[in-house]
DNA sequence: GATCTATATTCCTTAAAGAGAATACGAAGT
DNA sequence: ACTTCGTATTCTCTTTAAGGAATATAGATC
């Protein structure tokens, strides 16, 4: 992987902050809208450009798409999501983010990163992801 | 500075491998002209951008313009920077940068980093760069 | 098999960047 | 004054990316 690639990669607010997120564990796309706050569209899409440049791995979990980091990061990759690491600390998009994050932890540990999780199919009431109203729901609204 | 702005920096092979020279010492376009290997306008056009985002700072010195990175780098810049040097540490390009770089020095820590240093316009045959041929130059070849 | 849900893709518009050729500019030197 | 030298700017072309709306797809549920 070329080091400018990977700097293209950063080089996008939303990128930086789904990287920001994912460096606390992998993640479906549902949750990355609701701790952004992020349209559909942006999100799976950054997500994608983060995938072919091979920042980041997918894999699919019912209907889910569950995004991580790669087990073993190429050394320049790892470095610099440290260094980003590092740099965000201090800035409050990405901490807030990281607070939604949190907010939401409680079912992850427990039922994976899936929206809700793979035990989730057994529950009733629990099928949708509910963090963003769907288009049927806003048009009720 | 905005962290994304870096990034935008640094997502151009050209621009790191300015970077990487310029954490060396101050040098002037000519110079990296010789040490990049790259066209005058292509160097040129690129230390502009990294001035207009504040990356580095330029002074004029006769004839010769000098480029450097700026005395007190903002934290961010700072690791970034850090985090270059790390990542280049093993890349063919940057470090034969450094070597043409080398071949260089003798002059500039004697001369400052001007084409020919300070005290060049008191020596005779060395009021040129040199590194490139001029268009006249070219011409005639 | 129709429907719903989560996600991806396509299409469009707009903006930005990179490269190179040619030209302009500013400071010396003659 | 004119030239030369180092450097910057302009112009044009091509590529890339970002955002959003609309639509497609894949898997699950009924």
């Amino acid at each position: 992987m070329e080091l400018v690639q990977i700097y293209e990669c950063l080089c996008d607010v939303t990128r930086l902050r789904l990287l920001n997120v994912l460096a606390q564990g992998p993640l479906c796309v549902c949750h990355f809208q609701a701790v952004l706050r992020e349209p559909q569209v942006k999100i799976s899409k950054h997500l994608g450009y983060l995938r072919t440049r091979g920042l980041v791995t997918a894999r699919r979990e019912g209907n889910w798409m569950i995004y991580e980091l790669p087990a073993k990061l190429p050394a320049e990759l790892r470095t610099n999501l440290a260094c980003l690491q590092d740099c965000v600390r201090e800035q409050p998009v990405f901490q807030r983010d990281l607070e939604r994050l949190r907010k939401l932890a409680p079912g992850l540990a427990e039922n994976g990163p899936g929206c809700c999780g793979p035990t989730r199919r057994k529950r009733a009431g629990a099928l949708r992801c509910g963090d963003t109203p769907s288009p049927s729901d806003r048009r009720k609204a």
